[in-house]
DNA sequence: GGTCTTTAATGTACAATGAGTGTCAAGACA
DNA sequence: TGTCTTGACACTCATTGTACATTAAAGACC
């Protein structure tokens, strides 16, 4: 987690301009660091938060943003993916699920029993439906196109749920499927952008290694 | 996301009119923040979210004291014991460490490189070393007695790592040894019990099955 | 080394905004 | 019917945002 601000980010933070921020750091009621010859600002998180009356938790446990989950039955996962979407469909949120057809039914019919409304969460678009590509490239640059379209569109928070052993990625080597897994860590579920995933795996059709994989390059399991 | 919003952003997203984000505020039924000299409101989205009656995730998570470690090599078995021991070594912790001979001298000289005094904590107890019972109902007395009598002792806190694949334990069939791990998580790691626990497991010798199983009786993977 | 572009700081002037304080009408509800 | 809440509008005023020019450091490039 970065601790020190630029100008900008610290602005984005607070949601004030970058002029507001440069006259309270003038006027010494908000703290800054100098940095270089050309005196850069730079801002603590806790400074920040500290101005508008936050307390700052000084040991917040790491963001969680991107989970695996080891299905051991159809059932278990329909269950999975339905039990996180369902807690993803808020105000401001967009859903994706990405599975083969018959799973997304499942999916839908699951969620129902829950939220009644799912139906009409799909037609306004707040939940969608797609398959997973069949070449990690394409795949990633699925993603990016569609968060960032959603960003753009006011949505505060992504929430994406993907069964990856039964779709097309899924056939390719296992050692495949972790450096893709490893590049949406990296470039997608990074903690800059609000979207939180649940990969789901087969336990039936990987091994124990492939778990171990997986683990690694994951936030930990959903549960 | 420690995001705020400005009055504008926060009476779009409850689609209501500034004004009454204002009266709410004011009568103290919706928190707000203050800004700057003109004090502007910022809202917390929690806060937000909260007031409309959608669970947040801002909801403390769960405490976290039963983990599995799936470890792909020797190296990474005898580091994960290591880690997780050496940020356990406090002045009024006891630190359990369980697992054949030879393992334990890897993790102690493992711990020895970012802790010089291991071998001073191994003499006065603070560490102690054990190996696995063959049978899981022993195995259990044997945590019990342990901790009791360390918290009767002043012991405010236990940490326990097990490399139980490779033990006698692990040679059990995997059903036995995840009954002993679900009975261990529901009467030693329960929150009552202030015991943090690495249970290891080698995932070059479980299947995948075995690992989902793993996770769903445990809090999750350390890493 | 030198050159060019980008970026941030500083300072100034002026327009825009939000808070605080009112009033008032429309709709919900017992 | 009367009461309560919401939304809309008006007004003042201090703060904030924006736009601009200037300077200097940092970074990219040859």
């Amino acid at each position: 987690m970065t601790d020190l601000l630029d100008i900008r980010e610290a602005a984005e933070l607070l949601r004030v301009s970058e002029t507001s921020l440069r006259r309270w750091t003038n006027a010494g009621v908000l703290p800054c660091l100098r940095i270089g010859g050309r005196r850069e600002r730079r801002f603590r998180r806790a400074d920040l938060l500290a101005f508008v009356g936050v307390a700052s938790h000084s040991i917040l446990p790491p963001p969680r943003n991107h989970f695996c989950g080891l299905y051991t039955s159809d059932l278990s996962r329909v269950r999975g993916a339905a039990a996180f979407l369902a807690s993803g469909l808020q105000p401001d949120a967009l859903c994706l699920l990405i599975a083969e057809k018959g799973v997304q039914r499942g999916v839908i019919d699951q969620i129902e029993r829950v939220r009644p409304s799912v139906r009409s969460d799909l037609r306004t678009g707040r939940l969608m439906l797609a398959e997973y590509r069949s070449s990690a490239a394409t795949q990633l640059d699925f993603w990016r196109a569609r968060i960032r379209s959603a960003l753009r569109e006011g949505v505060s928070q992504v929430y994406v749920a993907g069964d990856v052993s039964a779709g097309a990625l899924g056939r390719l080597p296992f050692g495949e499927i972790l450096e893709y897994e490893t590049e949406y860590g990296r470039s997608i579920a990074d903690r800059a952008f609000p979207v939180t995933t649940l990969c789901q795996y087969d336990a039936r059709r990987i091994s124990g290694l492939d778990a171990a994989g997986l683990l690694q390059c994951h936030d930990g399991p959903s549960h």
